[in-house]
DNA sequence: TAGTGATTTATGGCG
DNA sequence: GCCGCCATAAATCAC
């Protein structure tokens, strides 16, 4: 009964904000630059979290949710992969 | 922190090359076809409550609870592990908050149950 | 209303 | 040997 109240204010995803652009940005990056094996350590993680200025639960349930959401969409557009394809790759040129 | 830079298969191919983390062939593999149940609001309050009573059961109680809620002895266990993360998770929130919101002074340790 | 961040069930490894 | 912790998957929720 109390519980149930507290729920209606305690639940995080009743406030729900989307992250910033350049945060996601960040993300990004680093999930397509290690595509072979994209689960950051907890070191990693907690370096994310403070470029994106985020939580590492934050950026823990990015990693969860963006891992599940790009193998549902293997075979369909994907143009975000390949956008951060040509970036990773054109950085790789560049130390070349 | 080294980057990827080598294709497992299909060197000149297109977009998208697959690793293992990835499943055997996409979203309707054999493997992992995990259904989940979503519990009841009646389950998760008796969970609940019990939880508030103690963190931890006995297997005695964890038979008792398993049987009035219609769930197997194994999912009540599971519940409750889940639980704890659940709560160490808020504990580690609420430290945090304190912690990054340095103006305060008055009360350390306020409270988050009741 | 599709998208997205967070939470809820469930597994397996490891200590 | 069983049991709890932990990272994670997958489904689902809430906005």
């Amino acid at each position: 009964a109390v519980m149930i109240l507290r729920s209606r204010f305690l639940d995080a995803r009743r406030k729900r904000r989307n992250f910033s652009k350049q945060a996601t940005e960040v993300l990004n990056e680093y999930f397509y630059s290690h595509l072979s094996n994209p689960y950051p350590s907890e070191e990693a993680k907690e370096e994310l979290a403070r470029k994106c200025n985020i939580t590492v639960s934050q950026v823990s349930n990015w990693f969860g949710n963006k891992r599940i959401r790009y193998k549902k969409n293997i075979g369909k557009a994907q143009e975000e992969a390949n956008l951060y394809a040509a970036k990773t790759a054109a950085a790789a040129a560049q130390h070349d | 922190l080294q980057k990827d830079l080598k294709e497992p298969q299909s060197p000149g191919e297109s977009s998208t090359p697959y690793y293992p983390w990835m499943g055997i062939v996409g979203p309707n593999s054999a493997q992992r076809r995990r259904g989940r149940q979503t519990y009841s609001r009646y389950q998760t309050l008796e969970l609940e409550k019990e939880f508030q009573f103690n963190h931890y059961l006995t297997r005695k109680r964890r038979i008792e609870v398993a049987h009035s809620l219609c769930l197997t002895e194994r999912q009540i266990k599971i519940w409750f592990q889940n639980r704890r993360m659940k709560m160490k998770k808020e504990r580690q929130a609420i430290k945090e908050l304190n912690d990054t919101t340095p103006p305060s002074k008055s009360k350390t340790g306020d409270s988050k149950t009741s």
